[in-house]
RNA sequence: CGGGGCGUAGCGCAGUCUGGUAGCGCACCUGGUUUGGGACCAGGUGGUCGUGAGUUCGAAUCCCACCGCCCCGACCA
């Protein structure tokens, strides 16, 4: 490909819309456009890298033995109003209508489509086990779209969706897809880990997500150094204290704390260990009574933990203040267990604190010396609260570290969540009729290209790996327009790789050589070879890898097998 | 949805407080000089100053409403 000829349209400054390294990056290489807010064009240059990762993904899922198919992106309401997500999924769930009134939606996945395909194909055991998956075009109307392609509105994704007899069928393919995931992440070259996840919502036996690590992921990882556990911290246990409840040492004392309502402030103000305070955190149940939950001072309350408990409301919901006063006859602030009536469940850290400090229920006072089982009653135990670095691993192996993740793939046992209520049944070996089971897999091809930035690039630019690079090899010549010795030299070598199959891109524009350099790192190119008139007078070329410091003088007639030594690793 | 910030040429910005002919840098076009790390000189193209309604002799500037974008949070998964 000769640059004149393609598209190139790079900026020396980013758009001030960009906060991320690699939103800036694909918006000053002019990979993608911003048409809205969370819509993006993919212009030629990102396009040729979001094709690369679509390549390695079919090929993986190919070998793996998943079946490509295309499903409609606008999908009819009754589908979704057959699985109950017509009402569950929410705004997310970009709704619309047909020139008839008839209710569509804009595919945010495709579970419900798939499986009206199944039950309509399959019928028998027979034609089980079965993998389906498509490379496509998504939209979910995100409440705050935002980083460019990594939280987009519209994007592409790869959902997999496999089909089977009973569960051990399934967790088969779930390995199998596991493993395929594996296979592309690292052939795109990604620092990733796969991390078991919450199952949320929609159930099942497992699932794991693939977190590409960056430092400026939405999600937090926690992972055992010593061993492979690594788990979302939404799912990651908190373990109980191995040391039981010391003996109760101080006798319970009322203290004023005028305006102190915080534990940051209740820590300084009664100069005590932040780790003998209990936090107050006052939630809804499916009753109308208020339940009490307790952690330690310094924790934090995971909500996804707390709302798995047996009559939690679902979603979490913080109970009103007004509730809280009829309930606790205080405000937020000054809550805490002695005196509440109401149900009360305490962290296992918090279930093996002994002389703690809690607000006493009453506005501006709090509680010291206070012990369960003596001065309130015993609270029922679980494991609500986010782990911290430092943790014991629940893996027994060593302390857990925490670190921040882009999630590019996740994978999913569904059960019969979806083919119970679409009737999506086979006839086994008996003649008799059960529902399949299912699992999903997803990757987010568009993401991945943004991720991949955020962990590849300096100030120069965007260091693509070959995998994924819009173009293996560029060609720079200094006067490509003046010096017919450089043209020649030039075109002859965008021919030979052209000919061998690789990617490779002559920058013939009429620009400076600065300019040419410069664009050709901001790209992130990973193979350069710059040919100018002082290196072809003694028949040399000089070769640089993008991560390479400086450039390597290689023999003119010796490049093409100096670049493919240097691709091939 | 709450809080904050911003909307002036393709990109980055000044001008707004204190109303008076719409500016700068980059990019783009023409000519010339240059040519191994984002050139220089000269001349140009391009903007209903987010939209609408007001105040005023006169509004990018003041008032009101709306729209859009970004950040933090909430929500969602």
């Amino acid at each position: 490909m000769r640059a004149a000829q393609f598209f190139i349209s790079t900026l020396k400054e980013a758009p001030a819309e960009a906060e991320l390294p690699s939103h800036k990056l694909m918006l000053r290489a002019g990979l993608i456009k911003r048409l809205a807010s969370g819509l993006y064009s993919w212009m030629p240059m990102g396009l040729r890298v979001l094709r690369k990762v679509e390549a390695v993904v079919r090929e993986e899922m190919n070998r793996a033995g998943s079946v490509e198919l295309l499903m409609p992106s606008v999908q009819p309401a009754e589908l979704w109003q057959e699985s109950g997500r017509w009402e569950f999924y929410g705004k997310e769930l970009l709704r619309i209508k047909d020139r008839h009134e008839r209710d569509f939606c804009y595919g945010p996945t495709h579970e419900e489509v798939v499986t009206d395909i199944v039950r309509k194909e399959i019928n028998s055991y027979k034609q089980l086990p079965k993998n389906f998956f498509q490379i496509q075009t998504k939209f979910r109307d995100e409440v705050r779209p935002r980083f460019g392609v990594m939280r987009a509105r519209e994007f592409v994704m790869k959902d997999a969706y496999s089909f089977h007899t009973d569960f051990d069928s399934l967790v088969d393919t779930y390995n199998g897809m596991y493993q395929a995931y594996c296979n592309v992440f690292t052939r795109l070259g990604l620092k990733f880990r796969a991390v078991a996840a919450d199952t949320g919502s929609i159930g099942g036996t497992g699932s794991h997500e693939f977190q590409v690590l960056a430092d400026s992921g939405e999600d937090l990882i926690a992972y055992c150094p010593d061993s492979d556990y690594a788990a979302n911290i939404e799912l990651a246990e908190a373990l109980a204290p191995a040391a039981p409840r010391a003996a109760a040492a101080a006798a319970m004392k009322t203290v004023s704390t005028p305006n102190v309502k915080t534990i940051a402030q209740l820590v300084d103000f009664l100069k005590v260990d932040i780790r003998q305070t209990v936090k107050a955190v006052v939630v809804e149940s499916d009753s109308d009574e208020p339940v009490l939950m307790l952690v330690r001072g310094d924790h934090e309350l995971n909500e996804v933990k707390a709302e798995k408990i047996a009559g939690i409301k679902k979603p979490l919901t913080m109970a009103t203040p007004a509730a809280i006063r009829d309930a606790f006859g205080a405000q937020p602030g000054s809550l805490g267990p002695v005196g509440f009536k109401g149900r009360v469940i305490a962290d296992r850290t918090v279930a093996a604190m002994a002389d703690m400090v809690a607000g006493a229920n009453r506005d501006d006072e709090h509680l010291t010396g206070v012990n369960f089982g003596r001065d309130c009653a015993e609270p029922e135990v679980a494991d609500i609260r986010n782990v911290v670095a430092g943790d014991p691993s629940p893996c027994g192996k060593g302390a857990l570290a925490l670190c921040r993740g882009i999630e590019v793939g996740h994978v999913f046992q569904l059960r019969t969540k979806y083919a119970e209520p679409l009737g999506c049944n086979y006839l086994d070996r008996d003649g008799k009729l059960k529902p399949m089971e299912m699992g999903c897999y997803g990757i987010g091809v568009s993401r991945i290209v943004g991720a991949a930035i955020e962990q590849g690039h300096d100030e120069r630019g965007i260091i693509f790996t070959d995998a994924m690079a819009p173009f293996t090899v560029v060609i720079v010549p200094m006067g490509y327009g003046r010096s017919e010795l450089v043209r020649e030299a030039a075109d002859k070598l965008h021919d030979e790789l052209a000919a061998l199959g690789i990617d490779v891109l002559l920058d013939d524009r009429d620009e400076r050589p600065g300019v040419l350099l410069a664009d050709s790192e901001l790209l992130g190119i990973p193979h350069r070879v710059v040919i100018g008139e002082r290196g072809l007078k003694e028949g040399k070329v000089e070769y640089q890898g993008r991560r390479d410091d400086g450039a390597t003088p290689v023999e003119l007639t010796g490049i093409v097998a100096h670049l493919q030594s240097r691709m091939a690793c």
